[in-house]
DNA sequence: ATAATCCTCCAAATACTTATGGAATATCGT
DNA sequence: ACGATATTCCATAAGTATTTGGAGGATTAT
């Protein structure tokens, strides 16, 4: 085999990873199994497609080495393979709004303008914990809750705010969070708190990013 | 719009930037271009595709954000939008060599093993410059050379080692350096110097990186 | 064993991507 | 304006990806 054959073995090898990454479902699903671990029918449930596809494109990033699965009884469990595949899509992400346009708007337009919700870092959440001047919301779905949090965090799934305003305080600083930058569920709970009066304000990205600097966490 | 629909355009949006990186060819343009800007046809013959269809890729690189172009006379140049670009790709390929065998194998079969080339890391190379102990082999095309290189370097593209052996000193240490990782033009220049008695070595990645961490550079 | 549950595989329809040669377009120097 | 050069656009053919419904496999509880 030639040197030129060898090389675009190679970059074929290359670009499966991008084709991994080249389908909106695909990336929805490591998002959601960046939280933890999930089911199949769970997982297409979840995110709205019909199992034999979710199925299929599971198979897709395993192939391309991105998850890895345990068989629990008559259910098998999807997880990424490592930590840093979420990083990469989330630079993957990041990339997009930053150089295409269209993706930027179309993050706006999902998001809509997060900078008004005062985000707060990681850093300064911890002291505000430490101080217990913060009560820290999480607003994901239950099974990603149970899954593993913030340590001290309570959760209030995000279609479930509204209904449970009475659980919260007036006096204090409520933070919540969600899957990461591109959730909308927690911008969607501040503005909602916000506007029932409460001080509400986001965290800077989400779980994942907060259990990967090892900072506290519970399950 | 609801919610669901917006999300989905969020996704399809990412999914782009992912495409854009689905083609081994495309892979290849970027690893280019991260030397500097070249035209169309350059590109083309340097990359051994035919003209139209490099210059299809290119537009879509280009639709993806992630190149921007300069027109002198009567051809068209072509550069990397930001260097962030490259970190990216770096990464893609460094994420798929580690979680995909196939890929690893790829990478292993057309770069050989080239830990037995006792990589040079970049601060090492800047103190053994700042010592006077080492010459410095750039043996990229020369048009890569030409739009800029480590300060120091001698230009000896990877075609010509054999043929200009007598321009090297057999009592200095040879440090070679190409592309960057995935290049095969410097593991093989250090092979074949070694063989003919050169005490040489390969620097740890290449240009670009070299270029981006801000060390001395001519052109 | 049997039924229930959950997941994967398969076939088929549709849509998209890649690669090619050749025609069209843009710029420059005369 | 004209020819030379460089690039893009277009039609087309072949290949690949997406999505669906339903059949087929595993595993567990009865």
């Amino acid at each position: 085999m030639s040197d030129r054959e060898r090389k675009l073995l190679l970059y074929e090898q290359f670009a499966r990873m991008g084709k991994a990454l080249a389908n909106p479902l695909r990336l929805e699903l490591i998002d959601v199994l960046a939280q933890g671990e999930r089911s199949v029918d769970d997982l297409a449930t979840s995110c709205g497609w019909k199992l034999s596809n979710t199925s299929a494109q599971l198979k897709v990033l395993q192939h391309a080495g991105l998850l890895k699965t345990r068989r629990s009884g008559v259910k098998i469990f999807y997880r990424l393979a490592d930590p840093s595949v979420h990083d990469f899509v989330e630079t993957l992400k990041a990339l997009a709004t930053e150089t295409l346009p269209d993706a930027e708007k179309a993050a706006r337009d999902y998001l809509g303008d997060v900078s008004v919700l005062e985000p707060v870092g990681r850093g300064e959440l911890t002291e505000l914990i430490a101080r217990g001047e913060v009560v820290v919301v999480d607003v994901r779905p239950a099974e990603e809750y149970a899954a593993g949090h913030i340590a001290g965090a309570l959760s209030i799934p995000h279609d479930q705010v509204a209904a449970r305003l009475t659980e919260l305080p007036k006096t204090s600083l409520i933070v919540a969070y969600c899957r990461g930058r591109f959730c909308v569920m927690a911008p969607e709970a501040v503005r909602l708190l916000r506007s029932a009066g409460f001080d509400a304000r986001l965290l800077v990205d989400g779980w994942p990013q907060w259990h990967a600097e090892g900072l506290p966490i519970a399950s």
